[in-house]
DNA sequence: GCTTACACGTGACCC
DNA sequence: TGGGTCACGTGTAAG
């Protein structure tokens, strides 16, 4: 309902007259019309995929969806894993020089830490100098969340 | 090149025989041969795209460009922006004043940090990364008995 | 006139 | 029952 009219941003070329002739509100009106609001809001996803992909020029829907899925996302996913993995491995608090994701081999017993695993998630606390902590968690489905659920954690302790 | 068939991965169903007769040579097979390739690539396409976007699980063909165009790829984005500046800003857990300049200062520090003050304590809370964060316990009075406070308190947490 | 690419209508299919 | 989605064939604009 938002979408006023079809503006594809990339071809501009408005085809056809689009409707050519009046609904005649025949029978079978109500799929042709289904199809169509299909096919506007499936271009309209097109064209926000065009806009978050800065890296495509003109292509076609194809070239697009590649662009998005083989190029853009991926890339986009390694630079955030290494991305994490450096600011984890640069800071002061080394939690240990395994790799990310994968078997992580979390076989070492560190002086001053304490590890308290549930079911899915588990919680690393380290000591960094005199006053400060380090507390990681991680979870073993998706770590999208853990973050928030660390932050409300510690929030909730009303410190 | 070496998609040998249709697999959908998604939709198994085949829908129709595909082919319903045998080419009978006629003039406009042309078209309707090379729009079969064009709808077997973006096929593909969509299928490559669902494979890199995990957080879809089954999804319409629209519901998986909105997924992959407004949700991923945006939050991958600015989680790479916020990483990148996490890298660059605050390599290790230095704590330096958060407000230093107070300029554009406000790029990692927007809502990864919170800072609560009591009469005799402080404490700082960083995001380290996006499963990690970095506690700091302050005393006025320089007492030692921080870190043993906020241990206890982390272990309260019974996380 | 070729090829490439898109939108349309329509049959078929699934909840 | 019908709303929702898909793939197909075709007309049609560009290059």
């Amino acid at each position: 309902m938002a979408q006023s009219f079809e503006a594809p941003t990339q071809r501009p070329t408005k085809r056809r007259g689009r409707k050519p002739g009046p609904r005649p509100n025949g029978p079978t009106v109500s799929h042709v019309e289904a199809e169509r609001q299909r096919r506007e809001k499936l271009s309209c996803r097109f064209c926000d995929l065009r806009a978050a992909v800065p890296t495509v020029s003109r292509m076609d829907k194809a070239s697009l969806l590649a662009a998005a899925a083989a190029t853009y996302i991926i890339e986009l996913r390694v630079r955030v894993a290494r991305l994490e993995a450096d600011a984890r491995k640069a800071s002061a608090v080394r939690w240990e020089p395994s790799s990310d994701t994968g078997g992580a081999a979390s076989s070492h017993a560190a002086a001053s830490a304490l590890t308290a695993a549930r079911l899915d998630e588990a919680v690393e606390v380290r000591m960094v100098g005199c006053d400060a902590v380090a507390v990681r968690v991680t979870t073993t489905g998706g770590a999208r969340h853990a973050p928030a659920c660390l932050m409300g954690a510690l929030r909730s302790l009303d410190l």
